[in-house]
DNA sequence: GTCTATATCCAGATAGAC
DNA sequence: GTCTATCTGGATATAGAC
């Protein structure tokens, strides 16, 4: 008996996520160049050719992965933005949560060191460098609005707005490429750290706790 | 005129620290695979296949540039902790000359961005990986050295001394890994940001100068 | 020490049968 | 949709002449 259009179009899709789950895996810790197409169908337990059904090359497959995280990043950091907060909260707030994920998730972990990689790392055309190096900088720019608000505020500490936010994300990317590399982890310091570069008090608040 | 044996070493030892040079530059952009030895040799200005006569493999003068790398940042950190001097001042210090050396010297980030690439990507042999994970170690064990001595004079916050030195290198980490990647630096933030997360009273102090 | 030419290998991508 | 077999290009590394 045939399979039906539907049937074929849940196989594609149930494969395409497994293509894309093992190409992240793959992708995040050997890069573009040196993750093999071979490797990644052999993870997947598909034929090297197959994957050719599914994305027309090596080079898409990881730049539909970079898109993807990207896109997912961009719009935490709205949320967090947008939520009906003081700036003190939200930076405390998003830390939690980064800390949080980066300690639990293990794709999470992976999706960081990917775009770490495809930062850093100047395998991909110039063009496509370059838009995501725009899209890169999106939250930045908006974890600098919140720094303002909370300067208005009297919250966090003065300074260059945008320079908080660098030293925010870089912070956090350093962390989270770095705990990408364990095999396990056993303990990840405390977010309320971090936000002391940030917020005026919160050493006393860490101390009174 | 035939050259002397002593001219010959002396033009071996200049065209190997221009390799070095070269490698460096390349390697920390593109990492070792997307990095083609054909490219270095170009950089250089010699032919492709004379670059063997100084190196035997790609990977060679990739590890070659690694071992360099560690070696140096575990002599200065290790300069660091014996000095005559406070917890407080070593902190301080050390915060204070890596973020001018990230923002002065370009080679400096470079190697930053190097160690961070051969650290997380997984494109090496199991054995040289782990002898690089190895050497890695070091900084992080004397940091969280510092950081004990410091928390014995009163004057780091309290907390796992192993996590506070992850939090340390990770955020250099990141930062140097951010600068490796512009073109210009126009301006790098405040060390004293970082040291707070550190040190107790740095806000207070920050305010007061 | 330096170059050009070449051997060798391997991975990305395609073709065609089932 | 899936596989095996194959084409093709490109990069590492070597050989041999100057």
């Amino acid at each position: 008996m045939a399979r039906t259009e539907g049937q074929n179009e849940q196989i594609r899709e149930v494969r395409k996520e497994k293509i894309r789950l093992e190409a992240l895996r793959q992708f995040s810790m050997k890069g573009l160049c040196a993750t093999r197409i071979q490797d990644i169908a052999a993870g997947v337990g598909m034929s090297q050719g197959l994957l050719y059904h599914y994305y027309s090359s090596k080079e898409a497959i990881y730049i539909d992965m970079i898109d993807d995280a990207l896109e997912k990043t961009n719009q935490a950091v709205i949320a967090i933005r947008d939520m009906n907060a003081s700036a003190n909260e939200k930076i405390l707030f998003s830390l939690q949560k980064l800390f949080q994920t980066i300690e639990q998730n293990d794709r999470f972990r992976q999706t960081c060191r990917l775009i770490a990689q495809a930062t850093n790392s100047a395998e991909l055309p110039e063009d496509v460098q370059d838009s995501i190096l725009q899209k890169r900088k999106i939250p930045y720019r908006i974890m600098a609005e919140i720094f303002l608000q909370g300067q208005k505020e009297g919250s966090v500490v003065s300074g260059d707005a945008d320079e908080l936010a660098t030293l925010y994300w870089t912070s956090i990317n350093g962390l989270s490429i770095y705990y990408a590399t364990l095999k396990e982890i056993d303990s990840i310091p405390d977010y309320k750290l971090l936000a002391a570069m940030f917020l005026k008090d919160i050493h006393f608040k860490r101390d009174s706790l």
